[in-house]
DNA sequence: ATTAATTACGTAAGTGCTTACGTAAATGTA
DNA sequence: TACATTTACGTAAGCACTTACGTAATTAAT
């Protein structure tokens, strides 16, 4: 007991289970009680099912929320006991009809007392108690339905190791990591052209000392993340080499990084920030969309893989 | 989904597991997502262990409330997978004492951050809901303790049936039946007198026609329970063959029949009820505790098998 | 000092579900 | 009209526990 209030949460889903093993081994012994003579696992099925109208063992399954095996494995254990009748089905013969025999009705009948007495019981302890069980469930299995315990975690993951980024200036120790962010996905979807090779080999005398900047993520003490600002004639800038490495992606960096650029444009009193990029692209494309950024129709691009110009107006 | 809103309560067992089914199945994948390689079945006992102190398989199973050979059973895996050391007791040879290996607190520590992100999403999620789950657990973790949700229902099986049980004045129709109850009991303690047999076989002549009052207990429209009233010298009423059908025990029904010559007793202008019992009976004295007589001593009775006197003043 | 009872723990088998897989019937497609 | 796909359902095996049982080691009782 006391251990599940150390592991905390972790352990709501075995936490859940022991409640529901202590309740189902209650459960045999309050047959007992009423002389039923049924075991507790039928029960859903044999609730299920009805003297009048036969339903197929997929129905029951569906309705229930087991497995089709299982209702079929409690049908064949309800049927040797006599309770229920099966009937192949007429102008389906694949499927099996299940009804509950009159001894099966008979039992339902003698059930009644004992379903009544259990839903009183809990019902009065339910009102021993603040917080309703009952509807908790309910809210967390809409929770579940919506949105997956793993999807959840997994935003916790994204949001913590966030926190971990950081966004750094450049500085002549970040050029080879400059280059090869850079270098490895251009190459994968294009070449490597004449502009490319003058920033990234030398950032310092083509984008630096022109009045330009560059932004490094860090995460867990490596570059995983560049862009860079390059001033442009009309006093905006332009944002490229924009990178980030596959082995870093999720942590939303290329928000983190393009949205520093964006504020030290702004500092330096921009009014615009233009770049180009390529359709084929197109998580960069929603990333810059996200960003703010909308597309635009402009000069001729130096760069041969530029098939699509955007601007934010600052 | 809709069927557990159809079998209300009496589904809450089933409802429980099949949440912390949905749960734990996500658990796996979670694991997944942080390259844990542990099984998640192995993470109470993982959790429970460290590399210092030594645990053994019982203290273990105690502490997570699983049997001692799931934990035998997950130890192994753990040992052969190199995470756990299992050194024998020293002092006692039956112990086998567990610690965390280096590798498995090297594990632990790579797990930190996957408790950390399960707990927030699950607080997170938590904060969504009105009723809170992990609470509403606890309270019912409580309240079974407490009392068994076997012990609950017994008690609503019992109101429900007292409600059945009436209690309706003597006709001469109930004769044969008034003395069979009480010659049940009377012939299994004891055996009858000859004040008996003018009082069971002639109730009219030897109860009724002195003033005296009978009432007969009836459930499921059978007589299970009488009780008479004899009148006294004194302006009293000595209750007496106060008898319930062993079939129809534990219904309540001696506290009802009592109290209703109780009743009757007072309603006639009586100011004290008086009877004659034997110690042995435990069951019925202490129903006369409950009903408000008590012990006195009195004039010998012309009963051999009494030796305990008791009134209730009205 | 024996003998009996208790405790620690391992192995085997059971439980109430599940997934995996196979077969036959029905349905869709060319 | 033949073929592939889907559906219904049964059987087998697996899963994560449990209970049942047997065997040492320890402790209590005589």
């Amino acid at each position: 007991m006391d251990f599940y209030t150390r592991t905390g949460k972790m352990a709501l889903g075995s936490r859940l289970r022991r409640l529901s093993e202590q309740m189902t081994e209650q459960a045999a012994a309050i047959y007992d009680l009423y002389q039923v003579d049924l075991q507790p696992k039928w029960f859903p099925v044999f609730y299920s099912l009805s003297p009048t109208e036969g339903k197929s063992i997929t129905d029951i399954a569906r309705e229930i929320g087991h497995t089709h095996p299982s209702v079929s494995q409690t049908v064949r254990e309800l049927s040797t006991k006599g309770y229920v009748i099966e009937k192949k089905g007429e102008t389906d013969g694949r499927k099996n009809f299940i009804l509950l025999s009159p001894a099966g009705a008979d039992v339902r009948e003698k059930m009644q007392d004992q379903l009544d007495d259990v839903t009183s019981a809990i019902e009065k302890a339910m009102k021993e108690t603040h917080n309703d069980l009952w509807r908790a469930i309910g809210e967390w299995e809409f929770l579940l339905e919506q949105k997956s315990l793993l999807r959840r975690v997994q935003e916790e993951q994204k949001i913590r190791e966030s926190a971990q980024v950081q966004i750094i200036d450049y500085t002549p120790a970040h050029q080879s990591a400059f280059r090869q962010l850079n270098e490895e996905w251009i190459t994968k979807y294009f070449r490597m052209e004449e502009s490319d090779y003058k920033a990234l080999d030398h950032p310092q005398e083509y984008i630096l000392d022109k009045g330009g900047h560059i932004y490094i993520a860090v995460y867990k003490d490596e570059p995983v993340g560049a862009c860079a600002l390059i001033p442009m004639d009309d006093g905006g800038f332009e944002l490229a080499k924009m990178a980030v490495s596959p082995r870093a992606q999720g942590l939303g960096i290329g928000y983190l990084i393009g949205q520093a650029c964006i504020d030290k444009a702004r500092a330096l009193g921009a009014r615009r920030v233009y770049l180009e990029s390529n359709t084929a692209l197109k998580a960069a494309i929603s990333l810059y969309h996200k960003l703010g950024f909308r597309k635009v129709t402009g000069p001729p691009s130096p760069y041969e893989r530029a098939n699509i110009q955007m601007e934010l107006m600052l």
